[in-house]
DNA sequence: CCAATAGTGTCTCTTAGACATTATGTA
DNA sequence: TACATAATGTCTAAGAGACACTATTGG
């Protein structure tokens, strides 16, 4: 029967995929938290071939059944226990060039996931080794990263860094539901890796509309001395306007600082 | 040989993806430009299964030898004729829901191109029918488009809608190499879907360092009437700061407007 | 001259950055 | 009390939006 006159039921019965190219689809999630005062990511010790012992963003094959999505919850879920909606996890790009997998064709669809401070990592059901370790550590020269994993994790921080300035994404970085405006300009200094005057990012984060919510009450600090602050939580925005710029929206920071 | 004590080598010589779950690779391109003064993008009419003769973006499989940007910018070219340099290519996302494509376990990573408004789009060797449609007439209800192709269309132009704001691409609409700032207000009208007030948008448009450099001559309009304008080129530019806020990044514009 | 578009100037209001001042907590 | 941090207020300069005005073209 020719191809021309198949009905789609009649095509499709007869495709078969296997006769094409063998290649193959993973996931790799690089998860951010904010650990002794550093932006750091997950890694796992590969236990398997190929890169074997060396360190790799956490991630794997994603099973036909499930979307890319699906999948990265999946692995986010095994590595860190924090559900979709708790953490936060959004497609960063996908990383396709020949030779970047030894065992053949494989593509790698990345996802970045926001996590707060979590005390270890679940190891998971095998045996392997997970830690966050500090970004500048893991960029360095000297740190041996499984696959492309480098270049993912180095676009993954450009959007964290890029996508605070408009996105409410930053509480997520924060184990607790509620939170000072100190704890929250904390986290844009470490991602950002500059020093903000606080009553100016105070101001702005509280001119956002349905950012911060106040909670109503306050916390005492656990150093000796300051005045207790008032506590606020995640409000409904979903987008920050105005933007809190920051070194990487401006091209004049941005030259003297990175 | 267990798998414990295999060299690398061992491993990978042993290796055969074809083992595992068929899977595919593709890429789709959202190729926009401006046509009769509407944001448009190129569609083929699909000459084969699945989707025979139903209108879907253009793309195809991967090949296992080049990497993704490499198989876009081929699309782009057998579609157009513009390479990478002339045209603008940015991957947008991947798609990977199970069930987006009949044949199987397909992802597809979509690219988004701008190209200027180009008269007939090369057919390519395939008597395939290729035109530009009208977004609005794409993404109404009763266009029956292939796969997921609405979503990725709707995906795309977010991203245009977004990029223009502080990306320097908006002159890669325009066909000609020098343009006026008119014409360039023109793009961002059009793209955005709203007026903009052109003694404004020069002010703005020409404090952004490198976007936009004199060419040193002026254009007399082919309608009557009207002074000359003052043509520009685009600059060396990789970022417009401040950004030219449109509809996408202000809340209070975004809900009245879309 | 008129009509049409390009380009310049100006006014006001908002916002950002810098930094002073006041408030509230612990030792 | 001293000290530390939180919260508020103030000043100035830069930028945005609105719109008036001038310049240059063809008919």
């Amino acid at each position: 029967m020719s191809d021309e006159n198949m009905t789609e039921e009649e095509f499709l019965k007869n495709y078969d995929l296997r006769k094409y190219a063998p290649v193959g689809v993973t996931v790799d999630l690089t998860i951010f938290t904010i650990k002794n005062g550093k932006l750091s990511v997950l890694l796992i010790e590969r236990g398997d071939h190929p890169f074997k012992g060396q360190w790799a963003l956490p991630g794997g094959f994603v099973d036909t059944t499930e979307s890319l999505e699906e999948a990265a919850a999946r692995e986010l879920k095994e590595e860190t226990n924090l559900s979709i909606e708790d953490g936060y996890l959004e497609q960063l790009g996908t990383y396709g060039r020949p030779g970047r997998d030894p065992r053949g064709f494989i593509v790698s669809t990345a996802y970045v996931a926001l996590a707060p401070n979590i005390e270890t990592p679940t190891a998971g059901d095998d045996a392997r080794n997970a830690r966050f370790f500090a970004i500048d550590e893991v960029l360095s020269k000297d740190f041996d990263l499984a696959f492309d994993h480098a270049d993912i994790i180095t676009d993954g921080l450009d959007r964290v860094r890029a996508k605070i300035e408009y996105a409410p994404i930053a509480p997520k970085f924060i184990s607790d539901d509620s939170f000072t405006i100190s704890e929250l300009r904390n986290v844009y200094e470490i991602v950002w890796g500059i020093q903000l005057v606080p009553s100016n990012f105070r101001r702005k984060v509280q001119s956002v509309k349905d950012f911060l919510v106040p909670v109503g009450e306050k916390r005492t600090s656990d150093l000796p001395g300051g005045r207790a602050s008032d506590l606020y939580k995640a409000g409904s925005a979903d987008v920050i306007y105005p933007p809190l710029r920051g070194p990487m929206s401006d091209p004049s920071i941005a030259a003297e600082d990175f």
